[in-house]
RNA sequence: GCGCCUGUAGCUCAGUGGAUAGAGCACUGGCCUCCGGAGCCAGGUGCCGCAGGUUCAAAUCCUGCCAGGCGCGCCA
């Protein structure tokens, strides 16, 4: 292959991202069963075959006495952190130095020397200390990726891990007392973008709402209402200690008089109050509902905390537990055994007084949510919550269902700052930047890709000055730009009669540029780093490979050329007259080679798709 | 006091037990006759909070400290 250029060997900093982007590839599979390819063709079939290679080649190794193991491991396919040690690399060998009773490197020796006899596809085999296998791949091996994104489209990536199993995600939740804030768009961002990726990873997933509309909240909201309401009449009246102060309360009221007027003057005071209570939390709910969908987050079920009171729902599941034994009594309140499943102590589910808890509705809640046969609960809480997770395991366990099945995914606190200076908000005094105050100032998208650039359970710093900057500074416009500055090309090349074969049908041996294949690599890790990023509830990994995607492609492009100089007036100049090579190089752009450039980009185009589309994030054709 | 989370470059942060720990920003200096310069290139920094342990191999796993954040209601 045509690794030239060992002179100026000055390879970009992206080279080495594009390596580090690796994801390595677990087998799933052990040794002794048949399953090789079956459900995992989600991991790159590049890296797949290579490991196939390696896994075959130990059974031969052991056949003819080589190896001694009975257990071999799952060979662990990475991406070298060097250039120069090829292409793909493996530590078999030093996983199983151990049982072999031999130095990695002489097991890594066996390997390598079975490798060159049976397997094709690899030009080169090494071994380098202390152990690692170093694969150099005939780079036709690579254009098969090309082949794979083109079959599969807009489904590239995706896996299959997921086997169907249908997941209740529930997120944002936030009471209906007020607009959605920062913190909430952090929550929807995340709920959004999970529930792409897992249903990517062969999921069954349903978004849900829970709407906490019974309870104490629920309560100060309606007598804050009130009370406006009041105040627009004249009427005496004092406003509730912990009411809601934000000036939405003021708007509600004056919705509420003009709709109803008098009416409610006129009513009993507690009557009066519910209807204020519930005249507002559906307003609020329904604002909610409009802020939810311009951010581009929808729910399948809009779940109300009130319904489970009226269905009987909470009194059922207590029972449930009861029949469980897992419910006493002790001064006048019910108590749940939560402590017989790693909760530190008991919690009361029901009060003196004969209300219930929150928790009451909680445990009802997921109840109902198992009940409705889904096998996996995910649920997305502000990490202020994180001591409520355990009781809430504790319910899962006490429904007979593991600790697997409910899984809680917590989001930190956003910062807000403005070209670097920080966003103050005061909840209590009602002054806080609301959720579409952010989407009206820089837009869902910029929004949605900030929200998710850093793993959930640390704190984020959003720079609103930062998320409207048009230049490569902001992540999210050098990503989207990456998308648009392709689609510009087609739209050239089309115009100048050049159209985008079918990959079968493209001369692809003509790529044969480092930065070419950089970005084949690049996509080959795109169904690994889905399946990983799904598995761990972390779709921040795709921004940052969607960073490093889009900045091997301007890498390309700044680098090389695509079409033909369209003015033939250009005079094959002497560049350099003292033999020194100018930087961007002068190649020869033969057809076959604006032919596969074309196809190898159109594939860059669809995963740069793929991976906002999982962010919830729009790929423009124009910017 | 107990529990959870965090501690990696000046700042914001990646890093699912592997080789010489990385990016973006900021700073400095370069690069457009031509497919979108909304782009590219070159410059350099780290007791990976500290100390032990497990391992052929630790930023990563375990234990103990230190620092910051949060949580520990018959509130929701």
């Amino acid at each position: 292959m045509g690794n030239a250029s060992n002179g100026h060997d000055s390879s970009p900093s992206f080279a080495c991202e594009a390596r580090k982007a690796c994801v390595k590839f677990r087998s799933l599979f052990s040794l002794n069963s048949h399953l090789f390819f079956d459900t995992s063709m989600s991991v790159g079939i590049v890296q797949e075959q290579v490991a196939s290679a390696i896994t075959n080649a130990l059974l031969e190794a052991r056949k003819r006495g080589a190896l001694q193991s009975t257990n071999f491991p799952e060979p662990v396919i990475d991406f070298p952190k060097r250039e120069e040690w090829g292409d793909l690399s493996s530590n078999v060998a030093m996983s199983m130095a151990k049982e072999e009773k031999r130095p990695p490197l002489e097991v890594a020796q066996v390997i390598a020397d079975q490798l060159r006899t049976s397997c094709p596809l690899l030009e080169k085999v090494s071994v380098a200390p202390p152990g690692f296998l170093n694969f150099t791949l005939r780079p036709d091996c690579w254009f098969s990726v090309l082949e794979e994104v083109e079959r599969t489209g807009d489904r590239y990536g995706h896996g299959t891990v997921g086997q169907g199993q249908r997941v209740l995600l529930e997120f944002v939740s936030a009471n209906p007392t007020g607009p959605l804030h920062m913190g909430h768009g952090r929550g929807a961002a995340l709920g959004e973008a999970l529930a792409r990726l897992l249903q990517a990873a062969g999921y069954e997933v349903d978004k849900e709402y829970y709407i906490n509309d019974a309870g104490r909240q629920m309560k100060l909201l309606a007598d804050s209402v009130y009370a406006r309401y009041l105040e627009l009449h004249d009427r005496e009246c004092s406003f509730p200690e912990d009411g809601y102060h934000g000036d939405y309360i003021k708007v509600l009221a004056q919705a509420l008089n003009r709709e109803k007027g008098s009416e409610i003057l006129n009513l009993a005071s507690d009557a009066a109050r519910r209807e204020c209570g519930q005249w507002a939390s559906e307003q609020l709910v329904r604002a909610i509902k409009d802020d939810l969908e311009r951010f581009g987050v929808t729910f399948e079920t809009w779940y109300s905390e009130a319904s489970l009171f009226s269905a009987g729902k909470i009194e059922a599941a207590l029972q449930a537990l009861e029949q469980r034994d897992l419910v006493f009594i002790r001064d006048e309140a019910t108590w749940f055994r939560s402590s017989e499943f790693q909760d530190e102590k008991d919690r009361v589910v029901r009060k003196q007084d004969g209300d219930y808890t929150y928790l009451a509705s909680d445990i009802a809640y997921h109840f109902d949510k198992l009940q409705r046969g889904y096998e996996w609960l995910i649920n997305v809480w502000g990490a202020d919550h994180h001591g409520y997770v355990p009781r809430m395991k504790a319910a899962v366990n006490a429904f007979g269902y593991g600790d697997d099945s409910l899984r809680v995914v917590l989001v930190q606190m956003v910062r807000l700052l403005r070209g670097g200076e920080k966003v103050e908000m005061s909840k209590r005094a009602g002054e806080f930047i609301t959720l579409q105050d952010v989407v009206d100032e820089v837009g869902a998208d910029a929004a949605k890709f900030f929200f998710l650039m850093r793993r959930s359970d640390t704190h984020l710093e959003f720079d609103l000055e930062l998320a409207k900057k048009q230049s490569s500074e902001n992540p999210v416009y050098y990503v989207q730009y990456a998308h648009a500055r392709l689609a510009s090309l087609f739209r050239t090349a089309r115009e100048r009669g050049f159209p985008v074969l079918p990959v079968g049908d493209a001369p692809l041996a003509a790529l044969v540029q480092p930065e070419e294949l950089w970005l084949v690599k690049q996509l080959s890790s795109f169904p690994g780093l889905l399946e990983a990023s799904a598995g761990a509830l972390e779709p921040h990994r795709i921004t940052f490979y969607l960073q490093e995607l889009a900045g091997l492609l301007h890498v390309f492009y700044y680098k090389h050329r695509v079409l033909p100089p369209r003015i033939d007036g250009v005079k094959e100049d002497e560049a350099g007259e003292d033999g020194e090579p100018s930087e961007l190089v002068r190649e020869d752009l033969s057809k076959e080679l604006t032919m596969a450039r074309l196809v190898l980009l159109k594939q860059v185009q669809t995963v740069l798709k793929n991976g906002l589309g999982l962010l919830g994030v729009s790929a423009p054709e124009t910017m």
